[in-house]
DNA sequence: GAAACAAATCAGGAAAAAACTGAATAAAGA
DNA sequence: TCTTTATTCAGTTTTTTCCTGATTTGTTTC
């Protein structure tokens, strides 16, 4: 029997999809958790062989803190359980340490498979995953610097260069050439596409 | 026994939510959709006495399917059930004509209560939404023209307003004029902030 | 029906901000 | 080490924002 945990701000997704998979032979579920620090608390005290991963969690982002914890617990196999088809998001979730990556509009089934899967080390990606990482092999991701993201929060409240500048402590300059940097990064022609594409890929 | 079909695009969910349904004795699930298309000819067959209905479709958006469906079924009663605690979202499924608002993330126990109350043709909002509406009581939705969601998209796919105005056929200061609306109305210091904000509020 | 209100159209100008081009230094990765 | 990328700063042009208006049409309210 594999040991999965769920960490998911959903608690009907958690509380239902917990049964589905208690009812099956394949798993069993010893720990859900609502939040990032519930569940770093609780991996602390033991970890899972499986760990289904949300990305948007209220207290932080699901991707950095798969990071985060394949680093803690090396041999801790994450499967990311979410509903975005985001080529950006699922290439850093791997590069991140993640073994899966499972849409939650995927067949049900894939879940157990998945689950089996990745108990034995394997990668598992469900199968649209799958095609739109295959399809996009030769297209790099998307990675903003710490710098580039702040800068980028600060825009999307509303905040001019020479504000956001202020926030920071540098010259308006250098916050004009890192938007300029955001818009190349982005294909973005100004600041209102560049915020719809940033929202598009969930970098906000 | 409530008869209760579901409409979301997340299979996973809709199983496992089918199953913790069917298990209880208070309602059971006759029918399953993933997208609004299926949903629409599902219902055609024959109504259900509640639809639990989620917002992002991949064909279309919920809320406004949910006025569709009520205009031509007045007897089927709708539970909005879905991930968006948003005002402006809530209070629109409302006026449209949802009859219930139950977060996912709300306590499983909810959509129990909130399928019985309904099903008695009483309004169910979740703990969260009823406490949002009430703080915001006085606080009335934004709606936005045909027109201003027509150039609110052009903006946020990085046109200006000359570019927007050759669009529509319309002068520069007609696309001007429209743009201060939106920024007024969402309370938005400039363009970037008004599509972060846009999104936000699931306009785009 | 009249009054009040909102939406959609068009107008112009001053100030501010963003977009474009360029470039030097520092840091990180190969 | 070499290459690439991040970070920093600067000048010029284009665009947006922020004011001020006005007219017409359609809808809602009294």
């Amino acid at each position: 029997m594999i040991d999965v945990q769920i960490a998911d701000d959903h608690k009907m997704v958690v509380e239902s999809l917990s049964r589905m998979i208690n009812e099956s032979s394949v798993a069993r579920i010893t720990g859900k958790y609502y939040d990032l620090k519930t569940c770093r608390e609780g991996l602390a005290k033991g970890t899972p062989d499986i760990l289904l991963l949300d990305i948007e969690l209220p207290d932080g982002d699901g991707v950095d803190f798969c990071a985060e914890m394949t680093k803690t617990y090396p041999e801790l196999k994450i499967i990311m359980l979410t509903g975005f088809k985001e080529f950006n998001i699922a290439k850093h979730a791997l590069h991140n340490g993640a073994l899966g990556y499972v849409l939650k509009n995927a067949d049900p089934e894939e879940i157990f498979i998945g689950i089996e899967t990745v108990s034995r080390g394997e990668q598992f990606l469900c199968e649209e995953i799958d095609i739109l990482l295959k399809e996009k092999k030769d297209t790099k991701a998307i990675w903003l610097t710490d710098r580039e993201k702040e800068i980028l929060k600060y825009t999307a409240d509303g905040y001019t260069s020479k504000e956001t500048a202020d926030f920071i402590f540098r010259d308006v300059e250098t916050v004009k050439s890192c938007r300029k940097n955001l818009l190349l990064k982005l294909k973005a022609k100004n600041m209102a596409e560049l915020i719809g594409k940033a929202y598009e890929m969930k970098l906000i």
